[in-house]
DNA sequence: GATAGATGTTGACGCTGTCAACAGGAGGTC
DNA sequence: GACCTCCTGTTGACAGCGTCAACATCTATC
């Protein structure tokens, strides 16, 4: 059932992998290092020699997720997407919360290890957020002067997108007796506001010219 | 420093306030049955005829942010409210997180405990939600037929403050290197956004005749 | 006054993260 | 070859945690 249970040669790496198959079966909170270490077989103090603390665990794995998540925006929204379909961007990060739950409950709904401890991790949660800030950057030209608005563009975006999938997440929603057409409709429906309040021109500024959406830079 | 040190009357009661002193000084996390216990100078044992666990003392608490949290959303909306200052529900919502973060992280930033053990706990979690849901079916007149609209902006509404809320309190937040004007101008913008996503008729939907806004009805 | 229930205390258990000391192997240097 | 050092992993301890069980005490009721 493990993923192997050879002495495994790079034990960093089993780690990692090992913390994430616990944190997939009992979820993160109950994730401990001598967990980690029964999972491997080895004792309970070996994985304290490839990090400093549970901490630096946890934050590398929530580096690589952040590393994937990046990704798989990316790989969505390019357009030489090799599979052609291209897909909007809320649709790929409303469908990465959705597959990924854990995942996504680990890099926006846990609390952070210290920052400054881990600045790899602050590194790929800001490239995370870099390719919504410049596919927005590059609807209005990618001008300086325009980076403000792109910046308040894109926050809105992210607040709308993470607000949906953090909330479909919570306990509560199952509780809210919502009229039955409701959750299918939702993520469309939210997607669309998203669009109608973009387009709305947001305070004495002129609707952007866009007639065709550029691809995001990176 | 501590609220008092002679021997409370109500245990129960003094159990509760120490925690969020606990909670408030060390984070939520942080929070053990034995420190409440040793705050208050009785054994570690005590705290136990009151709470079955530490999950239904956490409970416990977040239902009364829940309900601190929906009075303040009323009080917040009402015409008649004492100060004349009628506020916006979105202002009222990110006002409270803001000046409360701890109490919002707690409601919903924090994993839930088992929730089919702690049913008041979901009641004033969904009361809090009802507060916007009865706003938006206020302002299509309260039919049934347009019930699955009303949830759909209310969750909308709730999506976008939620998301800013936890956005603007992530650690991520701090690193994204935003335009010096961002931050001062987010919350109006949002809440510009949402107007805008609101005023936009859906799909094939007349725009609501809205003149004055009806209260919530409670 | 006896009795039963509620409330608080004491002590133990296994779990956790973490520190300190130790063991062995790899590789370099004399 | 002998020696030394670093890296890796092991063993054993410690305090803190939640929780269970047994005991003490106080109070109210018959």
């Amino acid at each position: 059932m493990a993923t192997g249970r050879q002495r495994p040669l790079d034990l960093k790496e089993a780690c990692v992998r090992a913390a994430r198959e616990v944190i997939a079966e009992r979820g993160i909170e109950a994730l401990s290092m001598r967990d980690v270490a029964r999972k491997l077989g080895i004792s309970h103090q070996a994985p304290y020699r490839h990090f400093e603390g549970r901490d630096h665990l946890l934050a590398e794995i929530m580096r690589r997720c952040f590393a994937d998540f990046a990704e798989h925006l990316d790989r969505r929204m390019s357009f030489d997407d090799p599979t052609g379909g291209r897909e909007d961007m809320g649709s790929a990060y409303l469908a990465y919360a959705e597959r990924k739950p854990l995942e996504y409950r680990l890099m926006f709904g846990t609390p952070w290890p210290e920052p400054a401890q881990h600045p790899e991790l602050v590194k790929y949660a800001v490239h995370a957020f870099d390719i919504l800030r410049n596919s927005q950057r590059a609807k209005y030209g990618d001008r300086p002067a325009q980076y403000a608005r792109a910046d308040l563009d894109a926050l809105f975006i992210w607040s709308a997108l993470h607000g949906l999938a953090s909330i479909m997440q919570a306990n509560v929603m199952q509780h809210l007796v919502l009229a039955p057409e409701v959750i299918p409709r939702l993520k469309a429906d939210l997607m669309g506001k998203i669009d109608a309040a973009l387009a709305a021109a947001p305070q004495a500024a002129k609707k952007p010219r866009q007639s065709g959406r550029k691809p995001a830079t990176r």
